[in-house]
DNA sequence: GGAAAAATTAAACAATTGTTTAAATTTTGG
DNA sequence: CCAAAATTTAAACAATTGTTTAATTTTTCC
């Protein structure tokens, strides 16, 4: 019956690789097929459809996505060692996986996935308590009053983009890919500094 | 010989919407053809291929993209007001072109426009002088001791990423397109303070 | 060892892809 | 008005698309 599991294993970790690089719409299942060594049809035997298989590859990315966010916010940390620990979390995890960004994003523009978000995605960010701990934050007057969900939007800008900007930013600058990370890691000091600056209140008032 | 010059802009009109949407590879010429309301062959009669119809459509996507920018910046400021103007600029002109950021960067990322930026891109933000202004105010301690391309990565994070955001926080916040318009205005007062406070050298220091 | 089950393949499928051809229509300019 | 040029169309092209079928190979298990 049962009889190798590495098959299987091997066009998932083929179909993400092809897709990643190039998206739903810009590869065909015969580049999959390819990069497996082996034939087409062997993908609808495992996986149906190409669109099951994407659907698959793009679940297992919005997991690891959003995963990176829960190891810190469930530690027993401050708010602002959290917000410290998140951004150079992202930063270390979006390094060994620069197409993510712009993989989901892109998908998610394209209406390729559109149903809302599956709560099992959600409910573990909301579970680690890191909203409440929040509002608590900003009821005490540690936190500039601000909505979590601009919070959100600040912090995904400054830590997604510039992985989805590397070629745009290279161009514009005529720079080379080392230069790039370069710039990243500076970036990434940076954005620590302005948004604690900016969040966090200074209770050296006198 | 000469005819109607709106055919042809019909077509681009029609290409525009529709590779905006849907990518260079999600699209067919024949969805072009219909959006336009005629043959396909016409497309081909006018822009030889597919791919020149692109070029030419992203092009001139990118030189939207960039224009923004140099009205600003060849005008008579201070560089902290030019910052300011800068971010309410690009907020509205993307407020009217949500679509453009992510078709810049989903395209460059895709190759399917490999060649250096050409120089009649960059050409004309160099010779509004702002990079002097910035190396100057920098010198005389107006402004924080940080390279001009971090600058730039912290101003492109913060203005075109939302936009290329709104389905994943959307989904993620299970809002409604409203109410993420409504945190995109926030977002861009967040920023516009986040920054102007981080560059600029308060001298009121005693 | 050998039959049943599972895995893999080659081949074909209809549909769609970008492009071209050649004919038909419209416009131009004398 | 009428030929020549420009525009538009319908149809066909070969290639590629996702998927399915049926045959072949490999594995499983008694």
């Amino acid at each position: 019956m049962k009889r190798d599991q590495s098959t299987e294993e091997k066009i998932k970790a083929a179909a993400k690789k092809v897709f990643m690089t190039k998206g739903f719409d810009g590869c065909s299942v015969r580049d999959i097929a390819k990069e497996v060594g082996s034939n087409v049809a062997l993908l609808n035997y495992y996986f149906r459809s190409k669109e099951k298989l994407f659907e698959l590859i793009f679940e297992g990315a919005m997991s690891d996505f959003l995963q990176s966010m829960i190891a810190v916010f469930s530690s027993e940390l401050t708010l602002k060692e959290k917000v410290e620990q998140l951004i150079d979390k992202e930063f270390t995890f979006f390094m060994e996986h620069p197409e993510l960004p712009m993989f989901i994003l892109q998908s998610l523009h394209q209406n390729k996935t559109d149903a809302p978000m599956p709560s099992h995605f959600l409910e573990p960010i909301a579970n680690t308590g890191i909203f409440e701990q929040f509002e608590k934050a900003k009821a005490q007057g540690e936190v500039r009053d601000i909505s979590i969900r601009n919070v959100t939007l600040l912090l995904m800008s400054n830590v997604h983009y510039p992985f989805m900007s590397k070629k745009l930013t290279m161009q514009f600058h005529g720079i080379s890919s080392a230069e790039f990370d370069d710039d990243l890691n500076k970036h990434k000091e940076i954005v620590k500094e302005l948004i604690t600056n900016y969040l966090f209140i200074s209770n050296t008032k006198a």
